[in-house]
DNA sequence: GTGGGGCTTCCAACCATTGGAAGGTCAAGG
DNA sequence: CCTTGACCTTCCAATGGTTGGAAGCCCCAC
């Protein structure tokens, strides 16, 4: 099948496609007399994959790995599970981070007023003379 | 000062520091005679706010409406406060999403024996033979 | 055989940031 | 005075994942 068709059955843009092609994260595709790209269903089956990862955050490099393993009928599942930690992990510190965000925010937002007047914590904590411990950094 | 030193007291690095005046987000500094950029007090004190403005997670061109906010004394705070939480809501959608996917991640991790032997729900789920449903996108 | 849609490659942009190269400046110390 | 090393300048490139567009070829249906 075409590139096109592909992408529709995985879920992942022919464009994108292209791209995990030219840095090695699928073999190069099978090509038509006409020079068109010709995907099979276990391409498919591959790219949808790839999808899946991609959607649980997976980074590229991490999802070139697991592709690896999934091909591998050996492998140790411990492997996968030592890569899934490491994102779960991953993913829990940036949600701390962003959360931190959240809650500063709205303290301050809670603070402010809101209407006409020019008055407000959060441009004021924006503002403030000091951002780090003085003798820090 | 010096653009190092501006970049040590605001916590801003001096290759951003040039970034932020390139892309307009801080206006051209001042230059000595021998083409050095010159920054007062004043202009540490507005790299800090960015500074800070980016440890909320605010993008350079939300930044650039808060140092708008900032430097114009009328500013109605119900601006302000409007800007700040619309980040919220986009800081809280992508906590979720987030979330979604350490909770995907967990339950799968947690039902992987995670040892020598080849069976693995996460690379199971990862290439299951469907993603979307069969007619959708 | 013509039109429209799909395919090809290549190049650029996004966002914020970092790195490096090549060359000029400054200040201290010999 | 000269060297040394730290600092500054500009410019160009890369990161990561994705999207957009242009120019040109292919395929199918009418």
């Amino acid at each position: 099948m075409n590139i096109g068709e592909a992408a529709r059955q995985s879920g992942i843009s022919a464009k994108m496609i292209r791209y995990y092609e030219e840095i090695g994260l699928i073999p190069p595709a099978d090509r038509r007399a006409s020079g068109y790209r010709d995907y099979s269903e276990a391409d498919v089956h591959e790219l949808r994959f790839i999808c899946r990862a991609r959607d649980l955050g997976f980074m590229v490099a991490e999802i070139s790995e697991l592709l690896g393993l999934w091909r591998d009928r050996g492998r140790r599942s411990g492997e996968v599970k030592a890569l899934a930690c490491e994102h779960i992990t991953r993913l829990r510190r940036k949600i701390d981070d962003l959360q931190a965000m959240v809650d500063t925010l709205e303290t301050l937002a809670d603070r402010c007023a809101g209407d006409d007047r020019p008055d407000c914590p959060i441009i004021e904590r924006l503002g403030a003379p000091t951002c780090f411990p003085p003798t820090a950094q």
